[in-house]
RNA sequence: GGCGAGGUAGCUCAGUUGGUUAGAGCGCAGGAUUCAUAACCCUGAGGCCGAGAGUUCAAAUCUCUCUCUCGCUACCA
């Protein structure tokens, strides 16, 4: 039977910032430990990654830095790859999305899907900065309402009056890059119609059905993707523009498209293509090998992912893959649920974070350690938690004392006994005959779990092989055995040998680098899978022992924990002090102290409160996004200062004539300003 | 507010199409042992399976209501 063959991906980490376990555990490691497994196996298998470098976030950051985009993504993605690379994750190739190749591809990619019509094409006039030489989002346009002569509307909305708008409708709009007057320039932007794709989506995820013939087994699919993925289309798939006025990304590949770049989330997994185009070239292969229909034949396709990506992996570019017509689409999504952090959420701007890079730094040969503390937490099924202490337990408790312990105490006593030298077994006993018929269950046990995606429980099964060990020895007891019975410990030694030989062959998916010490230590090299049972032959010479595992001392968890205490302290908690304004700008708030006298939740909206407040001079309406942080009673009767010369805007229905000022935390939390002398509602603040 | 996924032992998690006494590892208590990394091995304690109602001879498992956690989404000037 033809080997299924395999182009696995992992998610593009986004170059705006290093990795933490977090991204480690949920997709990297698992993808890792199951591209190692199929190439054991002799499956032919592509692993591609690479950083995804484009997208407002990037060039928000670069603007409030004062740098350029690509120096941001030019350091993320260097120690990316690089802790990668001492973490012994080996992709095929970690390329980058803002490399020509990867430009030129999605344009193409681009420009096929516009003329197989696969877009539609909204055209308008919009209005164009000719200085910047851009056409203007609605929001970067200002001008006078035509409803109610307010002079600073936005072009998508006039925040006086309340009133949507089109940028066309603004009387003597304004750039508000250049400050100018924006000509009316035709242009178009391109939209993915997604609701002409339901129909095949929901035959393809619920039943795995693609164009009528069977292309997975949904069983296979995890619960949150296929339940995600449903909710999304049961709930009436929208089109999404797939171009956006933006100088950071991919051109739009089009006459007339100046100033427009590709929708992040069209050009980032399309970065798995020209990844593994780049990759190809490099080894004189066909990259349609690894993507086309017609060159790779029933190649399955499997991305590994976060749970925060499912909706782009399983609709999105399935919609864009199956529109383009040449592609194989995903045969699985493997997503993964998130982990936590001692009790917290992972948070890069709290510095709440157990970063890679820096562990790496500090703990470089203790790598598979780590792997397998991620692998036994992975948050597979749902949301896991990291600690410390469990990292210490899970090492020491497991990996030293069973596996470690176990692999020790066999080959002392091979040495001890017999110089390092396979002994020859004699008489099997029914114990020796049942564990060796158990040895050789494992490879396929772990191998069916894998094949299954569940690769947490496979790790557990390596390690169940070491606790079998550990038990057969403590039973066969040939320290006393060895005293009344010797040629009976010839055989115990053998069949001890036998479970650590099986153990190191298994646990190279894993461990890689602990797998091959101990393949050294026995002298034996095993890089494919055992389908057969493997035989350690009586009269191998077998290398030197030593420890494979040390164990985790106290003092290295009272340091992290402690540092994770410190750095959140350090942190910048609060943003940075704003530009300075002159007196005349803040003379122009009006600010007063104001009372609640009536509260109650907007409907249908989690976080808003509709209230009155007294003002002195008037009672009017302000709705407050705060209703998470306290309920309506407990606010009314509160003196609080109010901003009131903000101009209305319509939230919910609701207009909102000024705003509730608040002290906010670096928890999140929500203060209520007040006057400290329990003023009444009126006095005026500045 | 809408939707999705979860809630099982102190901790991390399994529990297939409803079927004996709900499992594993760690942790804890006791015992045994000394080849080995104060390791291993044995025994044990520990669970109203988030709460309530229903269907059934039978529910952790199916249905409904509620509640908590996480995510997506709307809305947070």
């Amino acid at each position: 039977m033809e080997k299924d063959t395999f182009t696995v991906t992992a998610a593009l980490p986004y170059a705006n910032g290093p990795l933490h376990l977090g991204h480690i555990a949920g997709v990297y490691l698992p993808a890792d430990i199951f591209v190692r497994f199929l190439r054991m196996k002799e499956h032919d298998v592509a692993f591609i990654c690479g950083s995804d470098e484009h997208g407002a976030a990037i060039t928000l950051r670069a603007k409030k830095e004062g740098i350029s985009p690509q120096e941001i993504v030019d350091k993320y993605h260097d120690i990316i790859k690089n802790s990668f690379h001492q973490f012994h994750i080996d992709f095929d190739i970690f390329h980058r999305t803002s490399l020509p190749i990867h430009h030129e591809t999605s344009a193409d990619f681009f420009k096929t899907l516009e003329a197989n019509g696969s877009f539609t094409k909204e055209n308008s006039e919009q209005y164009y900065d000719e200085e910047y030489k851009q056409f203007l989002a609605d929001r970067y346009i200002t001008g006078t309402c035509p409803k109610c002569q307010n002079d600073n509307a936005y072009g998508d909305q006039c925040e006086k009056c309340g009133s949507d708008l089109s940028p066309t409708e603004l009387i003597d709009p304004k750039s508000t890059l250049s400050g100018k007057t924006p000509i009316l320039k035709a242009t178009s932007h391109w939209y993915l119609p997604m609701n002409d794709h339901e129909e095949w989506l929901r035959e393809w995820i619920q039943n795995g059905i693609l164009d009528g013939e069977k292309q997975h087994d949904p069983k296979k699919w995890r619960n949150q993707v296929i339940g995600q993925c449903m909710s999304w289309i049961n709930g009436g798939l929208k089109p999404r523009a797939m171009t956006r006025d933006l100088d950071w990304g991919v051109k739009v590949p089009l006459p007339d498209a100046e100033g427009k770049v590709l929708y992040v989330w069209l050009d980032a997994p399309i970065g798995y293509i020209s990844a593994t185009k780049q990759w190809a070239k490099d080894n004189n292969l066909d990259w349609k090998k690894f993507w086309c229909k017609k060159e790779a034949g029933n190649r399955k396709l499997i991305h590994f992912i976060g749970k925060d990506n499912i909706v782009f992996h399983a609709i999105i570019f399935p919609i864009l893959l199956k529109s383009h017509g040449d592609f194989i689409l995903p045969e699985n999504v493997p997503a993964y649920e998130f982990l936590n952090l001692e009790g917290d959420k992972f948070s890069t701007s709290r510095n709440w974070a157990v970063w890679l890079h820096e562990y790496l730094a500090a703990y470089p040969n203790k790598v598979d350690e780590l792997k397998y503390v991620l692998t036994s937490i992975a948050p597979e099924s749902k949301d896991s938690e990291f600690t410390w202490k469990e990292y210490q337990q899970r090492i020491n408790s497991e990996l030293a004392d069973v596996y470690g312990n176990f692999v020790n105490r066999t080959l002392v006593l091979s040495q001890k006994y017999y110089q390092g030298i396979v002994p020859q077994p004699l008489e099997f006993s029914s114990v020796d005959e049942d564990v060796m018929a158990t040895i050789e269950k494992v490879p396929a046990k772990i191998s069916a779990l894998i094949y299954a995606y569940k690769i947490r429980e496979a790790q557990s099964e390596m390690m169940q092989l070491a606790r079998i060990g550990n038990k057969y020895l403590a039973d066969q007891e040939p320290w006393k055995v060895i005293k009344t019975d010797p040629t009976r410990v010839q055989t115990v030694i053998y069949v001890a040998l036998q479970i650590t030989n099986m153990l190191s062959a298994v646990t190279m998916p894993f461990l890689s680098v602990k797998a091959k010490e101990l393949q050294e230590m026995l002298q034996v090299n095993y890089t494919l899978w055992p389908e057969s049972p493997l035989v350690l032959e009586a009269g191998h010479q077998l290398g030197t022992p030593k420890i494979l595992f040390e164990k985790i001392e106290d003092e290295l968890v009272m340091n992290e924990k402690a540092k994770l205490e410190t750095t959140i302290e350090q942190t910048t908690k609060y943003p940075k002090m704003k530009d300075a304004i002159n007196f005349d700008d803040f003379a122009k708030l009006d600010m007063r102290m104001g009372k609640i006298i009536s509260a109650q939740k907007v409907e249908k909206a989690d976080k808003l409160l509709h209230l009155i407040v007294d003002t002195g001079i008037d009672q009017r309406t302000i709705v407050s996004g705060i209703a998470e942080h306290f309920s309506p009673e407990e606010v009314i009767g509160k003196t609080v200062l109010v901003l009131l010369n903000l101009e209305p805007r319509k939230i919910r229905g609701v207009e909102s004539q000024g705003m509730i000022l608040m002290a906010e935390n670096e928890d999140g939390k929500l203060s209520f300003l007040s006057a400290e002398s329990g003023f009444g509602p009126g006095p005026s603040v500045g």
